[in-house]
DNA sequence: GATTAAGTATCGCATTGTGATACAAAGTTT
DNA sequence: AAACTTTGTATCACAATGCGATACTTAATC
């Protein structure tokens, strides 16, 4: 488990998006009360812990103690974190669960892809889940869940680096070169499990065969004992705009099987997306 | 479709939680980013749009033209609104996801429901949802979707008045009765629909009932059309946590059916969740 | 092309948030 | 149980930061 020093490197916090957002009005309180809110992510992450104590939130967000406790106990007042008057520790509130719905709701393409995503499901009584590009990270959007799988795979709004991952590689083969490129040049290329492929020549090699095949198998790249496939759902320009994914687990499934069955269920099923996409998207 | 003009009562901005909270700290610009990003879900409600423009923004938020850009540029620059340039138009951005993510990720009621839940789905192939209280409202924060639901009846975070809704009703019955009376009483009574029940001494029958039935059944209070069943997620002491909430839509599922299959579903489903609850929680 | 509305940029003022410091309360060690 | 360490809370003078009236620019409407 990781162990937070105090000379431990703080996290990146002017390191904003590469776009040109100079001068345009920023108001640094509102960014530092998401420091907060990010420090739970990455104390769950990073500590295993669920909730955290005010030092904790120091080292975590980059803010001092006295700045901590300011926007700590204001998004409590707000309902967006929750105090245990016992332990006097934070916890992430049930009231943040609102702006998930506040942008699925407005989320065209999870509206055009939830029930093809649900009928796809029960095909093998799979996972079945809705990717899409963020930065160097494929978010989870929409996820069908299964009784088997474990709790944090069911979970959208799960981030997972898109350069060693099969949603993320069929997303970046099908979009301009130059912003796929860019996006890798963004990415940590670290090897998550042995089997992680960091060379971008080679990384560029599984992009190129993505796009002619229209799918990717990812064996082992990001989860040591999952084999998981991917298929790009594309607009009309033919840009992908995310990915379908169906991870295989691993006793059940083999390379071969999800060859034979999963990767054909993936495309399908994209494709089934892809056409019902209008051209406002 | 309504129409917000001028004069339009503006959004009750200090009214926080009872909670004794004077005396906090509180960052004002936190609080106001918060008013810019409930614009978006009161724009989704009230006027069917996804995107909003600054002068909406204004209208929506309280805040004046100044203030409503600052916020919402600095949102933008976070990456939790996206502006459309063409149209300059503001709408939310996918980063919003995440606080879904760090919330559900440290609930342990959720962890332990999912797999049950995904199972119950499977008996009728019907949504199944897992409802907790906050505040006046029932908050939807575990659904198991099922293809032929409209595509709102599908997404967590979706919230429902307490007082009208079955797993209002069961939450409310199961906790100590001075804070259910709070509720109501914070409860705007309205009509929902013509056969919303908005006498609160037939509602506290009802919970009494609900109480002694281990259940409520739900017939058209909230939805025209529908008719849905709900039981308490109960902890070690008895009090109610959460609901599980099956709803039976319309021309499917009539009164005599859902009281005859989806009541004892619910109840099971219910009690085999609050049997894994630890004294934990 | 005139008119209106919506969005963007500017800037002096004082309100608001800042953070060093001091204090209080838990948790540990001896 | 006293001494110490750590963590959380409260205070407050300063000035940086956000404020919002105003003016300007761009787009939409007639």
């Amino acid at each position: 488990m990781l162990e937070l020093s105090d000379d431990d490197a703080l996290p990146d916090l002017s390191a904003e998006a590469p776009a040109d957002r100079r001068g345009k009005p920023f108001v640094a309180s509102v960014g530092k009360c998401f420091q907060v809110l990010k420090a739970f992510r990455r104390g769950q992450t990073e500590l295993r812990q669920r909730d955290l104590g005010l030092t904790e939130i120091c080292k975590l967000s980059g803010l001092d103690k006295s700045a901590a406790q300011r926007f700590s106990e204001t998004l409590v007042t707000l309902g967006y974190l929750e105090k245990d008057p016992g332990t006097r520790r934070y916890r992430p509130g049930i009231a943040l669960i609102d702006f998930y719905y506040t942008f699925m709701v407005s989320h065209r393409l999870a509206q055009i892809a939830m029930p093809i995503l649900i009928e796809a499901s029960k095909v093998y009584d799979t996972t079945v889940n809705l990717c899409e590009l963020e930065g160097t990270d494929a978010i989870y959007t929409v996820r069908i869940p299964q009784a088997k799988a474990s709790y944090g795979t069911m979970l959208a709004g799960r981030r997972v680096p898109a350069f060693c991952t099969a949603p993320g590689t069929v997303i970046l083969a099908n979009m301009p070169e130059a912003e796929a490129d860019a996006v890798l040049a963004a990415s940590e290329l670290r090897k998550i499990t042995p089997h992680t492929v960091t060379d971008v020549a080679v990384l560029k090699a599984q992009m190129a065969e993505a796009r002619s095949l229209g799918y990717h198998v990812s064996d082992r790249q990001s989860q040591m004992h999952n084999v998981s496939t991917a298929a790009p759902v594309l607009r009309l320009d033919g840009r992908a705009v995310a990915a379908v994914h169906i991870p295989g687990y691993a006793p059940q499934w083999s390379l071969e099987s999800v060859q034979e069955k999963l990767v054909p269920l993936a495309v399908d099923t994209a494709r089934r997306i892809s056409d019902s996409l209008t051209e406002a998207m």
